[in-house]
DNA sequence: TGATATTAGTTTCACATGAAACTAATATAT
DNA sequence: ATATATTAGTTTCATGTGAAACTAATATCA
């Protein structure tokens, strides 16, 4: 039990400073070569899952707020990787789906994105690959 | 080996979700009960483990770039809480640290903050404890 | 039914941010 | 000594961001 602080041994930060690092190394790949940001790929991401998904549901599923969904989806609009329709039932709720080059972007993006966990992972144990699963799973569940 | 994306079980996803559930979950409370900004205490608590500081250190201890400490010591200057000085040997390096009421708000937000993180760690078993504090080490340590 | 509340998503506003250009001080090379 | 390069930190600029107010559609209640 910590009584004192040290900002280097402060899990918050310590978490904040290494998700930074990778999260910025993976974008930095893709905003590159492909012209989308980190918020625009997350959107891609979720509808190369799961398509025709309203963009409250990408909101849930990408943890982002419904205002960088709602931007996020209007630049892929324009840019022409995303399709949006509304649902007859309920003519509030958009029906997202990528197009042709939205799938193009997502099939070249995904492996990119993969392989840079693969790199990571592969420098950990494989028994240190499935702790971190673990701890991951369950620090995901702590209330704060 | 993963072959395909899901978003949620991707590491770099994951990772940064829960560090920013976290540090907004901390930084909630301060901000709300001090009026300072996640850069700046950032700042505040490396002046509190090291004073006479210049800010070049600082930025390099908080893994803020340095516009982000020019700014948020401008701020902690103008609120009263940081005192700048600089050095007689090379009159660019600035000389931190906190003054006064600087030093009573990192006697106040310090526990705060490792309370935190000790609630957070308490729903984890011992065992667990140090198997988090191990890999996160060994993932700092990894190249992207 | 009409009146009120809720929900999906957008817009606006005020502030945060990072990159690049800049200033001033110091170090290095000629 | 004088020019050139480097370093510490700041400012500017263009863009990103989140909260709150807003619009439009649907649901609920009396």
């Amino acid at each position: 039990m910590k009584t004192t602080l040290k900002l280097q041994e402060f899990l918050p930060y310590r978490l904040s400073v290494l998700s930074n690092r990778i999260s910025r190394a993976i974008a930095d790949r893709y905003e590159e070569q492909f012209q989308i940001s980190l918020p625009e790929w997350r959107v891609i991401a979720v509808l190369g899952e799961s398509s025709e998904v309203s963009a409250g549901f990408v909101a849930q599923k990408t943890a982002m707020d419904k205002v960088a969904v709602s931007r996020a989806v209007n630049k892929l609009i324009t840019s022409g990787l995303l399709i949006r329709k509304f649902a007859n039932e309920d003519k509030r709720r958009s029906v997202l789906s990528l197009s042709k080059s939205g799938s193009e972007v997502y099939n070249e993006v995904a492996p990119l994105a993969i392989d840079y966990e693969n790199k990571m992972m592969k420098q950990l144990s494989l028994n240190d690959q499935s702790l971190l699963e673990e701890l991951l799973g369950k620090l995901e569940k702590i209330n704060l």
